[in-house]
Parts: C-alpha cells; structure tokens; sequence
DNA sequence: CCCCTTATTGTCAGTTCGACATTAAGGGGG
DNA sequence: CCCCCTTAATGTCGAACTGACAATAAGGGG
C-alpha cells in the first residue's frame, strides 16, 4: 500500500461467489443456478452475488448469499476463502474481482429450492468440469480450483468430516474420500489410518446406527487441525507423468 | 452474480499487497518497508499498492509492484495468490480490498535497495510475527497466513525449492526446511528422504561446488508439483501450541 | 601424508503399508 | 430359534519406510 495524494485508484465492483460441494449418493456435487439474466443467461454459474453496500464484509456477503441463493445457514458449515478473480473482462458488464468461498455441506437430500434465481441444482462435479456444462464468466476455472483445493486438503487435514453429519462412520468417512478423490480405498486399511490418526475422529458414545448388517460405531470431528501422518492419496497407476 | 439493473453496487478501491519471503544467512525473512506517509507512518509495511487503472490485471499488479518496491524480476520467481483481505476499517482511508500475494525468492545477499519507499529492509520472520514490530493496517495477520501456507506447502509440493538458486545441493534444501519450520533435521535421513520422492530433486550434471569438505552434488527442481509421499513436519514434541 | 570438514552410504530395530483372511454382530426368513 | 445374508471390526504377513546413529568418501590446508 503506497503514498499518493493527488491521484485517485480506479474504483472496482467487488462480487462473491460460492462454490458449495457436498456428496449426493456417494456422488460428489457442486451447487449451480441457471442465470435468468444477461450476460450468459441461461448458462450455469455459481451463486453468489454483489455486495450489498460499501460497509459489507466480503465474508458476511458470502453468509448472505449462502442464506439466499442456497438456503443455507452458514452456522457450522465449513467456509474458507479461495482466492480472488479478477482477470479483467471476466465479466462483460465491466472490471469485476470477485471474491470465491469454498463451501462444503453434509449431503442434503433435497434439490435446494433456490429463493433467487431461475433454479438451482446439484450438478456432479466431474459433469460440471467435463465441458458439457455451460459455465458462465470463469465459474469453470473457479471450480476446477475449488475441487483441486478440497482433494488436498482431504490428505492433511480433518476436511472429510465436513462433509459429514455430526456423527458418522467411518464407512461415511471413506465414501468421502472415494468420491472425493475419485478411487477405491480398501476398508480394513482406511480404517485403521483413520484412527491412528491423532485427534482426528473420537468416539460418539457407544452408539450406532441401522442398516442391515452388523451396525456401525459412531463417531465425531476431533480437534485435529492437520493430519499427523495425512492420509496420502494412492498414486495414479499410470505413470504418464511424472519422473525422477 | 445476481441480477438488477436498477440498483448500482459499490465501488471499491483494490489493491495488492506482496510477502515476499526469502532465506538470508540460514534464517527465514520476509520484506518490510518502512511507511513514509500517513496512515501507518513510520510503521512497517507490506509492498504493494493500489491498482494503476481499472483495466490493470491483479497479477499484473503484483509484478509491477514486485519490481517498483523490491526490485526484483517476477519471472522465474514463486508467485502465488494468498487471498484477499476486505475487512471495512482495515484501511482508514476508506474501504479497501487488497489482494494478498506470496512471493518466494532465493536468498539475495543486498538488503535490496527499494526505489520508492522510505527503507526496505528483510526482516527475521520470528520478529516481524513477534509483536516487536509495528505493522500497518492488517499485515501482521497477511504474514501470518502466508507463514503458515508456506510451511504447510513445504509438506506436500516442492515450494522449498523456489527458495534456493537454479541448481543447488541437498544441504541448502535442508537449511530452507530447517528454517521455515525452525526445527533441526537429520542430514542423513533428509538425504535419503528427499531423493526418494519422484520428481522433486533431479541431478544436474555430476557438477559440484566448493566449500570446505566434500564438495556436494548439484541438482535442480524436478518436475514434479506434489510430494509422494510427502515430507511430515516432525511433530512437536510438547503440545502448548497449535492453533489456527 | 595427516587432519579437519562436510557429503554420502550403511545398518538396524521398530513401525507402517498394502493386500487379503477371519471373526463379530445385527436382521430377516423359514 | 437357527441358518443365512450383510456389513463392521480385527488380525496376519511380507515389503517398505522411519528415526537414530555408525562408517566411509572426498576435498583442502598445513
């Protein structure tokens, strides 16, 4: 931040988006509304939205938009901010930098009625990255960083459990990290990784849960804030790239 | 992005804002410069600025400002964006959204002649987040957050690399870690670990370089942009800290 | 040639990993 | 109530890895 009294900075609108992920069915999604106006109309793009005055916080924006577009309460979600976009042209409209949240929610089975826009919908993250999808503005390179920053934070941090409800299993947790990642994990193994994991999950009571099959230990987030030792993700067979 | 056309959002001033971290004599700094006008005068500052004209591109921004405060050439530099900081009060002129930037250099000898502030100066890492220094607006907590990506992504991508010249030995990769995480590893089993690791480190010739001892094998980053497996931080022995 | 310094290679026991088998604990149907 | 089906949890085993530490290698200086 620097001097000058004489010149004045150009003056930007500042916008919020949302990338909001969960898993649907053991299938990773992203939250997209159909845009009801110009530009891209009709094409998919991320909630989000202006702020509303020159006193808002960018982060309370993203809990507004969050509440609006979405129906959802911020209030024990997982939040983090990803970065800034501000390429100019980006928007036809003008010079716009917009603010991106990352969002995950435990699987919601509704199709979230958007409040706002034309409708909202649950799209599979790899259909919505596969470039079958109409994003509009670079919604589509937002994403692409949103799930690339999900799929490493699942190794060395206790993010999966944001995608879980309060208590889960550990076979929840592992479905977390399959779709996530889009692999196979062995059970046995997963299992006991996971819980040699200091502070990673702990015991919900002696509870359980009904399915058929012998029934399930339920567990909770621990305090862990990074994983010691993460969890790796297994190597791509392929050896395409990569060298030595 | 939403709608309306007869409501008009705020505009906002949008600046960019650098951490430039390097190593200098084995110890972890990052560039400050002192303040020569209000407000924060005489304070410590991040490098940075407002945006030169609403069509100037954030990163374009970052390198101006890269060359303009620290003298320093983007290319072929570690540059990626931290986030955006947006805070209403944490400039007192007014409302400003700044876009934080993490900049890694290999260790420069000079103190870096800046060209427009009063002084620019590298400052031990442990004493700029110590509380010892007086830091403008919210730059205490930008330092902090990109101390901390640094030594996160230390674990799982070759970052360390960026901090050291276009060929270096295992030993200096050794002093980054040992430096930005401030812990003491052992040379023999850093040795062994760091070669093991696909892509990270590759030979560069059977070059060599003199000091006194046994003259040390060169290399050069590798290809690869993860660490399988990756290098675990060693877990603090007591537990008072940790947080985040 | 001896000594000092730093680099690189070994050694070794304890731990972890991935692949795979086995046992445990419900629920349903006859 | 017993057999069977399903999913959960624990166990086994050789290969690979880890941390601690010893030993050897390769210059430079005196």
């Amino acid at each position: 931040m620097t001097d000058d009294d004489t010149w004045t900075p150009p003056e930007i609108l500042v916008a919020v988006d949302l990338v909001i992920l969960t898993l649907r069915a053991s299938v990773f999604h992203v939250l997209l509304i159909e845009r009801g106006i110009e530009p891209f109309k009709g094409a998919q793009a991320l909630p989000g939205g202006f702020l509303n005055n020159a006193e808002e916080d960018i982060y309370a924006a993203a809990l507004r938009e969050l509440r609006e577009e979405a129906d959802l309460d911020g209030t024990d979600l997982h939040i983090e901010q990803l970065g800034a976009y501000g390429t100019p042209g980006r928007d036809p409209r003008g010079r716009v930098l917009s603010v991106a949240y990352l969002t995950i929610a435990p699987g919601l089975p509704e199709p979230v009625a958007g409040t706002d826009a034309s409708g909202a919908a649950w799209v599979p993250v790899e259909q919505a990255l596969s470039g079958s999808v109409q994003l509009a503005f670079d919604h589509w390179k937002i994403v692409g960083d949103a799930v690339e920053r999900a799929r490493t934070k699942l190794e060395h941090t206790p993010l999966a459990t944001a995608f879980c409800t309060k208590t889960f299993t550990i076979a929840d947790l592992q479905e977390v990290y399959e779709a996530v990642w889009g692999v196979d994990l062995d059970p046995r193994n997963f299992y006991r990784k996971v819980q040699r994991v200091p502070g990673f999950i702990e015991s919900a009571g002696a509870d359980r849960r009904m399915t058929t099959g012998r029934p399930a230990r339920l567990f909770r987030a621990g305090p862990a804030t990074a994983l010691h030792p993460p969890l790796t993700r297994p190597e791509p067979s392929n050896d395409s790239e990569e060298g030595r």
